[in-house]
DNA sequence: GTCTATAATTAGATAGAC
DNA sequence: GTCTATCTAATTATAGAC
């Protein structure tokens, strides 16, 4: 990746990090391992970690909203975009390690500003909302079984895969997300 | 509580402090200025932060496993043990911030020793075992609705649970918690 | 934009007096 | 069992040269 920018290469090593190790798991020494330059350089780019937080999570959930959008238009049933965003979160497991940045950021030191919180919160909402939409679409479409309030499906479905994530990362094992979500996926009809 | 053992007080402390902000968001000056002794004197009763998470990780399970073998003992109904262990999980969260130790302790930095990684992985075990009981028992009784498969539900409630919290403690308010298990109480016939 | 050098703070941990 | 004093290492952050 020639010429690729400092910034967004800092970026990346940060949300690697972050999704392995939590927020307050990773420090600018280990950026600048990492992207190859020192780490006093770092705060030219991000004059103190809580801009880099922010800047990660800003640049994670546009990310993630973008590939909803996508996910909502690409899929003409609910039970194809359900499947999809569980795929998502199953994919990002990465052998038991790497978790949604939202699940890293949950637990730690309290050192996360306001604002990082309430774009974490409003995350949770905008997924769970997404979800339910999946839901409904399913219930009324046929592709997803036994749905009957479809706003609290979505809400159960978030929890559901991020306790997933999390268990699967204490067993350093992917396929335990996979026996969380198994009666989820049996819902999803062909 | 005079006469209370510092070591006693020093578990506990730890235990509302992981619970709180995970294993690397508290130090034993945090736990020092707490119980109300020197942050050197408490190397005497656990001699590094390791050996204190493996003493805390033993407590908190033993006292969970018991505490499962008396809701089995007393409640007659898988939907009656199913309602109790949610209800437990609930109140622990105390205002969106307490978490099962066991959450809190699968986000961080990479410290937890490989004995108090055992001992998480055996505790989330131990539990979906326990829940999918429940559920089987719930099934057959009728007090449970919609199961077909009771060790698969049993894995997916403990990660329901457990996403539940983080989310909770997320927003710092404890009814998304309820939000989240809405559709799993919704299940438990009276 | 990156570097060297350094400050200020905090972490877990040890030695030895009482 | 608890204390004072100290140590080493790591962390975030700043100043100023190039």
């Amino acid at each position: 990746m020639v010429g690729m920018d400092t910034r967004t290469a800092l970026l990346d090593a940060a949300e690697k990090a972050a999704r392995a190790r939590g927020y307050d798991g990773f420090s600018y020494a280990d950026l600048a391992a990492e992207v190859g330059i020192r780490k006093a350089s770092i705060h030219h780019h991000f004059p103190a970690k809580a801009d880099l937080a922010q800047a990660l999570i800003e640049r994670y959930t546009e990310h993630a909203y973008a590939m909803l959008d996508a996910a909502a238009a690409a899929r003409s049933t609910g039970g194809a975009r359900l499947a999809g965003v569980i795929g998502t979160y199953r994919e990002s497991i990465d052998g038991g390690n790497r978790l949604c940045l939202c699940v890293a950021f949950c637990m730690g030191r309290d050192s996360l500003s306001p604002g990082v919180l309430a774009k974490l919160d409003a995350f949770h909402v905008h997924v769970a909302a997404w979800l339910g939409d999946a839901f409904a679409l399913g219930a009324s479409d046929g592709s997803i079984t036994g749905v009957s309030d479809p706003v609290a499906e979505g809400q159960a479905c978030l929890a559901l895969m991020e306790g997933a994530q999390l268990i699967a990362r204490a067993a350093r094992d992917g396929t335990r997300f996979d026996a969380a979500v198994a009666c989820l996926r049996e819902r999803i009809a062909v």
